[in-house]
DNA sequence: GTCCTAAATGAAATCGATATCATTTTTAGT
DNA sequence: ACTAAAAATGATATCGATTTCATTTAGGAC
């Protein structure tokens, strides 16, 4: 155990604890001799300093907080390594912070930033709402937000053109001679699902197809939402050919359902989902989806964070507006032609 | 911003820093009158305490570190998820460590230990070898490991009989009526792995089936290395009918390999992994595996290294063998038979 | 050797909360 | 009303590292 602290070690090495710090610290001045000595009497009591006195005195905690909605969706686990190799790399370390689909949990957390045990906090959850995320940072605290745009000067965010992405989907679907495609959102007042509801409805437009209300149902992001969705629209709508869920998830619930109605993916109803999650290859058909850049948007907003909380101006822009691109799978072509790309699994 | 200390909340309640820490604390006696004054003037403040100052004074942090090895497989985002609940109901919060397959990383993390800005860790992960360990709770650390048995006084731990997990599916291959059973290790010198061995081996031998070296290879626990180890296996056997993987990601690199060789399982070669992660239900077709009570082991370990760290002595044990159970699908199955528990993903 | 400046070092205050110990106030008993 | 005991409160040291400011030492010029 690392019982000693610097007094020990200045004593130990015949200088005051002032001198040590400045060996540790490479601050000021020190005389090479004594510099060694110092060093030695380090290296033997093997002394590393103690970070929560550390903490207090400078008043960082070099620790940023990551709520992510749930943990075991993949989407978020990559996002999550984005983060940490950013933060690591930058001498952070992250505490993540699951809600577990839980808001009260999300609240739960913001203690962290209140209580200063985290420098800021990173957001990548549908749950809290803007005006939640707004109201921390007029507080002071500093934040930042993957997955929606979000109109605040100090809130750096990440997030992917949610209308382009509905569009593409849509584009797709109508291409593949689709006429009735239901779309599957997640809550409905979330930002990223009322953006792909507009550039569903921007396809439909432009292809001169009609835009029947029927055909829009909502989750919650979540298997289990996507599965009962399903079976709403499908009981609405028994001519449907072809379902856009607003995510991967939901699209495993659409997959459920339409195994349990006994009807064929593709071939009697196409699914596309959102997010590229790691199941999307591995099942049966594999599932159209819609890659985001999630590693890299961890890592470019814990970036832009840590910029922030150094109270630094953000050099080039606080929002980003990133890549997305549709991968044609299985689920939504009727011929199985499959391309490299598409196969199982990458190596 | 929550600006305000302790010294200003007592000003603004004439009172003493003292009273004020007695009130937040209910240590100490306060006549009712001024407690109500010190919590309004709280209130009015909007006083939250400083972390960092109360852990520097009280010598904890009340944060505990999760060392996994990929926190992108779901086998251990479910420890995770136990892990956090146990811990945030002990108000402690947890600093997830993701090695990302890397022991260099996990190396990395040991500090926070050495540093204090965790009060102890949990390690996930088949990287860090028990010698390791052992040589930090020499040190004076508090640790507790998932996954496997630790030979250690004062580390608590929980794993499960892995020697019954490879009896059990090696008799579920026999009694599919496999002769050539093909096991694909983990890293070799995993315990994890070498116990399924010894199951492996055991099964044989009451079967009064021959032991063949050659159908024995190794992998990494990835995926990657399910699909280079079946390759090998593969080529020295080409009448292998059945591979028993050592987790449920190596077999996914199995179906991998299989896929490209144009290999049916489980007609011609029936698998079977082990962890029981998300995928196995959704993959088709879907894979027999072991079950583990992840979630409950990580829930109780976190308890029992709360109890270490505080200086309890162990209530009951300090090591856990938990049940498991296999879980027998389709790709072990010839005949696709079906029951509702194997059904693709629950509700 | 003396003086002056620059380099090297140390003493002490600080970060913010808490616990100990001392002091003041209250209560109860006579 | 007086005293003893109990209750309430405050002053202060402490946790361990850093930083400012003061002091000492070293180095160079003469």
């Amino acid at each position: 155990m690392n019982e000693s602290k610097i007094i020990d070690v200045a004593k130990r090495a015949g200088v005051s604890a002032a001198t040590v710090s400045r060996v540790l610290n490479q601050s000021g001045l020190v005389k090479e001799k004594t510099k060694k000595r110092v060093q030695q009497a380090i290296e033997e009591m093997n002394y590393t300093p103690n970070a929560m006195a550390q903490n207090l005195r400078s008043r960082k905690t070099m620790k940023i907080g990551v709520v992510v909605s749930d943990i075991e969706v993949s989407y978020y686990a990559e996002i999550i390594k984005g983060i940490e190799n950013m933060a690591n790399s930058l001498d952070y370390n992250i505490i993540i912070c699951d809600a577990q689909n839980l808001k009260t949990r999300e609240y739960d957390y913001v203690s962290l930033l209140q209580n200063r045990t985290v420098d800021g906090m990173i957001f990548v959850t549908p749950l809290m709402n803007n005006k939640e995320l707004i109201a921390l940072v007029e507080d002071g605290y500093s934040i930042a937000v993957i997955g929606r745009f979000i109109e605040h000067e100090q809130i750096p965010c990440a997030f992917t053109d949610n209308v382009k992405i509905g569009k593409d989907v849509v584009d797709h679907l109508i291409e593949q001679g689709h006429e009735k495609i239901a779309f599957l959102s997640g809550y409905a007042d979330a930002i990223d699902s009322y953006e792909r509801l507009e550039g569903y409805m921007k396809a439909l437009k432009e292809a001169g197809m009609p835009f029947i209300p029927e055909l829009i149902d909502n989750g919650d992001f979540n298997e289990s939402g996507g599965y009962e969705g399903f079976l709403r629209l499908r009981e609405r709508n028994a001519d449907l050919t072809a379902v856009f869920a607003a995510n991967d998830e939901m699209a495993l619930g659409v997959y459920k359902a339409c195994k349990e109605l006994l009807i064929q993916v593709p071939e009697q109803v196409a699914v596309v989902g959102v997010d590229n999650i790691r199941i999307t290859r591995f099942i049966t058909p594999n599932l159209s989806t819609v890659e985001q850049p999630k590693y890299a948007m961890g890592a470019l907003l814990t970036e832009k964070l840590i910029d922030q909380m150094n109270g630094n101006e953000f050099q080039d822009k606080r929002y980003f507006k990133v890549e997305s691109k549709l991968l044609v799978r299985e689920s939504s072509l009727f011929a199985k032609h499959r391309s490299a790309e598409e196969q199982l699994g990458p190596g």
